[in-house]
RNA sequence: UGGCCUAUGGUGUAAUUGGUAACACAGCUGAUUUUGGUUCAGUCGUUCAAGGUUCGAGUCCUUGUAGGCCAACCA
């Protein structure tokens, strides 16, 4: 067997290199720490992809943690929401961590920085406080408290501790430098006061640390080794190692932050505003419509974990700015499904075909392969009668010799029946193809190894028996935006790039076979795309969503004329 | 007017750390095919610019250009 050669992304070059330098194997450590205040998209799964594969190559342990220090924001639904995702991502964290369980860790460490005189009480507005910040081009100004004593300091924060105060009376800044040319060194706030209930602390606290604050102590207290986020968290990394120095002892692991640049997919946006825009404005029905780059909208929508994980792997992690083109999602569920989707018919665009020398009532049941690309897949059967629908595309009265398709005076075979030819058709007042007439060739039976069965013609079409044929919804689905970059655009709103065809609901014909689905089955319609069983289904009525369609050369030969 | 990050085919990512620019997708040809699917074969096309160091530069240096990030009591 030949290896692989698998190259290694800029964070593994830097954790080979600590690897060399004297880190050990043990000493990794990674995590996912996600706010609970919306639900996960695509571009987390990078991340969680990122921190887990980590994970499972160096045998280290990944935590999942909720960096929940934002109460106004955060709920125990998305706490709940994100489990689940990552779960059906395929991944185990080995411990599931809230930066909740340290504030009273956070609070005394306070103490100690202001013991220490490197934070102090500050009394003014958040607007004095901005003001005073100045520019990324010109220094901010020391706040008038800054001198503040140690026990003042002391006696203010335990008093925001125990809820003497209101909201915006004051907050605790780490005591850096207000001339810094990194605007988050200019002492940074490290509490606000917060009259809010928080999801697991309930009202214990009314102060709640920063990001800043907490990021990295959590890191420390978790001793993650590696913790990665995205490049806009470069300027705080300075911070974050300010924070550490203050606090780390030499005997335990130092955590580093290093930066990658986030994922973005081509034709949406997963900004958490603009995802609830979309919700709220009802242009789609919820976090996990199948249009949502949410990981719970792609999971409806039929996509596989191992596609968005294959996915994740191909398009890599690198620092420069990128927009990766969903065909290649695409692809890769294409990639999935083509091997595990068991094949059936179904008629989207229904065309009756009556075979006009097929005794009238009856009927047979074909041999159909499950999946030709799965061995172990085996048969099933499908009923043929005199009566059918094929696709309206399928039939032509006169066409090219490219149209490999049905046509008067054409042969055709059925997908596991019979070759049939086109005698006749009938119309309606404004000409359209109401109903073929065709014959079939009893002996070209698919499979009966008949000289006949064995003739080559051109075209083979999908159809299904009109008496047989269960009616369901299907849900047909094309990008949520018209343009490849919608949020791209200084003087345009993306919600002007919204596709109004993105859905479009249409009753399918479906071979028998398909009553027992269950929801969340996924199939192929032969030459139609790859579909699942949508949640809204019930016994009276399935619904189904397309996937993603086949790879279509047709439509690309037809785009050309 | 500041600081920092980034620049490799249409897209995304590599290049044994200075030694033949490659992989996947997309595109295009053709073959196979009872899915215009799959599979197979082939093909197209790339180092932001200008200097410099070097036997040799995508990689190092300088300058420039372009894009991004930084002024929430958000994360």
């Amino acid at each position: 067997m030949e290896e692989e050669v698998k190259s290694l992304n800029f964070i593994e070059h830097i954790i080979e290199e600590d690897l060399s330098q004297g880190y050990s194997q043990e000493e990794l450590r990674f995590r996912f720490p996600p706010e609970p205040n919306g639900y996960l998209h695509i571009g987390h799964a990078s991340s969680i992809c990122l921190n887990f594969g980590l994970g499972l190559k160096y045998n280290a342990p990944v935590n999942l943690r909720f960096d929940d220090t934002n109460p106004a924001k955060e709920e125990k639904e998305y706490v709940e929401a994100i489990k689940r995702d990552v779960e059906w991502l395929g991944y185990r964290w080995d411990s599931e961590r809230y930066a909740s369980d340290y504030f009273q860790q956070l609070y005394d460490w306070a103490v100690e920085l202001i013991k220490m005189g490197k934070a102090y009480v500050d009394s003014q507005t958040s607007e004095e406080i901005a003001e005073q910040k100045g520019t990324p081009t010109e220094p901010g100004e020391e706040s008038p408290y800054r001198s503040r004593s140690v026990e003042e300091n002391l006696r203010l924060f335990e008093g925001m501790k125990n809820g003497e105060f209101e909201e915006g009376a004051h907050v605790l800044r780490a005591k850096i430098d207000m001339k810094s040319s990194n605007m988050l060194m200019r002492d940074p706030i490290m509490y606000r006061v917060l009259h809010k209930a928080h999801h697991r602390t309930n009202t214990d606290w009314c102060i709640y640390p920063m990001y800043d604050w907490t990021h990295g102590e959590s890191d420390y207290i978790e001793q993650v080794s590696h913790s990665l986020c995205t490049l806009e968290f470069l300027p705080h990394r300075e911070l974050y190692d300010w924070f550490l120095d203050q606090l780390v002892s030499e005997k335990k692991l130092r955590p580093k932050q290093r930066e990658f640049a986030r994922r973005n997919l081509s034709h949406t946006v997963v900004s958490k505003r603009k995802l609830l825009q979309l919700v709220e404005s009802g242009v789609v029905s919820g976090w996990d419509d199948p249009r949502m780059p949410t990981i719970s909208g792609l999971r409806r929508r039929g996509y596989t974990p191992e596609s968005i994980r294959n996915f994740a792997d191909t398009i890599g992690i690198a620092k420069r700015d990128n927009v990766v083109d969903v065909s290649l999602l695409e692809f890769h569920v294409r990639e999935h499904l083509n091997k595990i989707a068991p094949r059936v018919m179904g008629v989207l665009n229904p065309l009756k075909v009556v075979i006009t020398n097929y005794e009238e009532g009856k009927e047979e049941w074909l041999d159909a392969e499950n999946n030709p690309e799965d061995d172990s897949a085996g048969n099933r059967k499908v009923p043929f009668s005199r009566e059918l629908y094929i696709e309206q595309e399928d039939f032509r009265e006169e066409a090219n010799r490219k149209f490999f398709r049905l046509k008067l005076g054409g042969e055709v075979r059925l997908k596991n029946g019979y070759i049939i030819k086109a005698e006749s058709c009938t119309k309606d007042e404004d000409g359209n193809v109401t109903e073929v007439q065709c014959t079939y060739d009893p002996k070209s039976k698919s499979g009966s190894g008949t000289e006949e069965s064995l003739r080559k013609v051109k075209g083979t079409l999908h159809w299904v028996s009109i008496p047989h044929a269960i009616e369901a919804e299907v849900r047909l689905y094309d990008r949520l935006f018209t343009d490849a970059t919608p949020d791209g655009y200084k003087d345009k709103d993306f919600m002007e790039f919204v596709n109004p065809a993105s859905l479009n609901k249409v009753t399918g014909y479906l071979e028998p076979s398909l009553k027992n689905a269950k929801i969340g089955d996924r199939f192929q319609f032969q030459r139609l795309g790859y579909f699942n069983v949508d949640l809204d289904s019930t016994d009276e009525k399935m619904v189904f969503n397309r996937t993603v369609t086949l790879r279509d050369t047709w439509a690309k030969i037809e785009q050309k004329n």
